[in-house]
DNA sequence: CCCTGATTCGC
DNA sequence: GCGAATCAGG
């Protein structure tokens, strides 16, 4: 494999959306982790973040890196309620995502009730705006994809044709993302109301 | 052990 | 330029 245009579009796209490298070269085929990241150090798309105290002129003249920090501030969600879309009909996929899949639409009458959202009660905002975040970049696989080591947490209506999960690396031992464990196994400590 | 990115260096 | 091997870390 080579690092046509196409596919290095893709490793562009997905390492600005903070996928890792090896989701990357998973998604690409053909690759290593250990190529994605050797390419994006040739790319120059290093990560910005400069070990603390390590400014002097003794520097082996590489390359000025001064990425600027494209920090997406997208939060101050004072109410993150996950508002699952019912009957999301039309295609809906955005970037070219080669989903080899034609999946039989299954119209099933949109369902309103879905009480059982794990979500959706007294969270931290904290972690509820963290799951929030990693949702809108997760993997959104189908129950068939997922494996021990993709986040089982559901997002959606299950009735309804967007239905996914997660997808991403989950913790070690857990069956969740770090995002979704961290709503999903709230410390009993942090239930306890507080007052405002 | 699972994973992450960073670096080196022969090709 | 490429990427396996290795390193350093969570």
């Amino acid at each position: 494999m080579s690092w046509d245009d196409q596919r290095v579009e893709t490793l562009k796209r997905m390492w600005a959306e903070g996928a890792s490298a090896s989701q990357i070269a998973k998604e690409l085929g053909g690759v290593t982790r250990n190529a994605v990241i050797g390419k994006v150090h040739r790319l120059g798309l290093s990560n910005r973040v400069v070990p603390a105290g390590r400014e002097d002129g003794a520097e082996t003249a590489e390359d000025l890196i001064v990425e600027a920090p494209p920090v997406e501030p997208e939060e101050a969600e004072p109410e993150p309620q996950p508002e699952p879309e019912l009957v999301a009909a039309g295609a809906d996929d955005e970037e070219g995502d080669e989903n080899g899949s034609s999946f039989r639409r299954q119209i099933i009458p949109a369902g309103q009730p879905l009480p059982p959202q794990p979500s959706a009660n007294e969270i931290s905002p904290e972690a509820q705006a963290a799951a929030l975040a990693v949702e809108k970049t997760a993997r959104r696989l189908s129950l068939m994809e997922l494996t021990e080591k993709t986040c089982k947490w559901p997002v959606g209506d299950p009735a309804t044709p967007n239905f996914w999960f997660c997808g991403m690396p989950v913790q070690p031992g857990k069956p969740y993302c770090e995002a979704h464990v961290g709503v999903a196994f709230q410390p009993m400590s942090a239930r306890r109301d507080r007052r405002r």
